[in-house]
DNA sequence: GTTTGGAGTATTGTCCGACAATACTACGAT
DNA sequence: ATCGTAGTATTGTCGGACAATACTCCAAAC
């Protein structure tokens, strides 16, 4: 918008492209809560109508904090709604800038075994019947003649994910639930492939749940 | 690029803008490894024309890119390059999914507590000399008399953050340092206000990260 | 009175084209 | 071989256009 930069004397150097001062614009104004989740955002004539630039750069700045799970659109809307980003969003990002820096098995479980029996501890102390319950279910779907034992093997990693999620829903530790999500993705990516080699695995990982779900249950 | 859409009898519905297939298949040619990273890529011309969309288009889709970490441009070039998003990109991704998502102060130091001795105690076990002499490096900054101890609140916090970055670099797992990147940067603001009202803190810091190096020399 | 059907409007997705500022390149002068 | 410069390529931003589709609101039908 507006006339195209009228070249003045001494025009200050610009350090930014604008597309980028909006998007952190908006960010800012999503961070401060400014603009509070759920709400509509303008449409994007508008927005360039007020920030003063092209509908094509407020665009371009729209993706940058859609692809960061800052707006998404709901089912069939056309107007963009302030969001936070969601778990699985956040998690996708971290795993593959694991697997860009070559992060090999090895570590993932370790940092597993570092994580998970925190987490289980914690789910120990805390546990409320409610999330207890939900645990109970998902390490159900692991019993001999469940889903799991029979399923594809990327179901079987699958199951082995949500069980960790339930875990940590019972430890109650967002902070944590987050930051073990990454690992969970990278580890059912792993045993799917080693469920396919070795079947028996199935019915171990189920044995160590259903001991795991009693001892948290025990406190 | 090319004709509108002719508008055919049966057109198969569309499921998802062209800027987003775009920014798929760019996503997907790095993960997979097609594009290398440190690569150049082609002009936004090209790549419209190659891929059969507009420039507009193909911004947009680079935008997405740009912002996941998955392309950067080098200091004072117009070609963008391929790479792979680097830890605060991806942590200050987390740090503020987290904190849109209100986890409380006591949610993350609860995390700390959990990870962080654990880091202590791979790092025990692989310490190098190298990585060693780093983390020495960084207690020593904030010895009675360092830097650390007269700065302003904000450096402290900066320090301890360093700290625990220093000792996951000893213990050697990439998937521990991203993991905890978050938690270091949440603990950093927490700790700049704690700092700033209970000036003692930042002996105590000093003291504990002393405690802790001799704790990892030993093994 | 509530549902249904449209007509009209607003908004997004995509395209075309233009132009200034600036990085890159090749070549000729030193 | 080095340096300066003219010419080219590329990005950032803008203006405008148009089809497809979501949204709005009122009038007709049940």
């Amino acid at each position: 918008m507006s006339a195209p930069a009228a070249p003045r004397p001494f025009a200050k150097l610009k350090l930014e492209p604008a597309y980028r001062k909006v998007a952190a614009a908006l960010t800012e104004s999503i961070t401060s809560g400014a603009l509070r989740v759920g709400e509509r955002l303008p449409s994007e004539t508008e927005l360039g109508l007020r920030m003063g630039v092209h509908r094509s750069t407020v665009r371009e700045a729209l993706r940058e904090l859609e692809s960061a799970g800052l707006l998404r659109r709901e089912r069939g809307s056309k107007l963009m709604m302030v969001s936070r980003p969601d778990r699985d969003t956040v998690a996708s990002g971290v795993t593959r800038a694991l697997t860009l820096h070559e992060a090999t098995v090895a570590e993932v479980w370790e940092a597993l075994t570092v994580i998970e029996p925190m987490v289980a501890e914690f789910a120990a102390r805390r546990r409320d019947p409610k999330s207890l319950a939900a645990l109970a279910a998902v390490v159900e779907s692991a019993a001999p003649g469940g889903a799991m034992q029979e399923g594809a093997a990327d179901l079987a990693a699958a199951q082995a994910a949500e069980f960790f999620r339930a875990l940590a829903a019972v430890a109650g530790n967002r902070v944590l639930s987050m930051s073990h999500e990454p690992l969970l993705q990278l580890m059912a990516s792993s045993l799917h492939k080693l469920v396919a080699v070795v079947p028996q695995a199935r019915s171990r990982i189920a044995a160590a749940q259903r001991r795991i779900l009693e001892a948290v249950e025990r406190g």
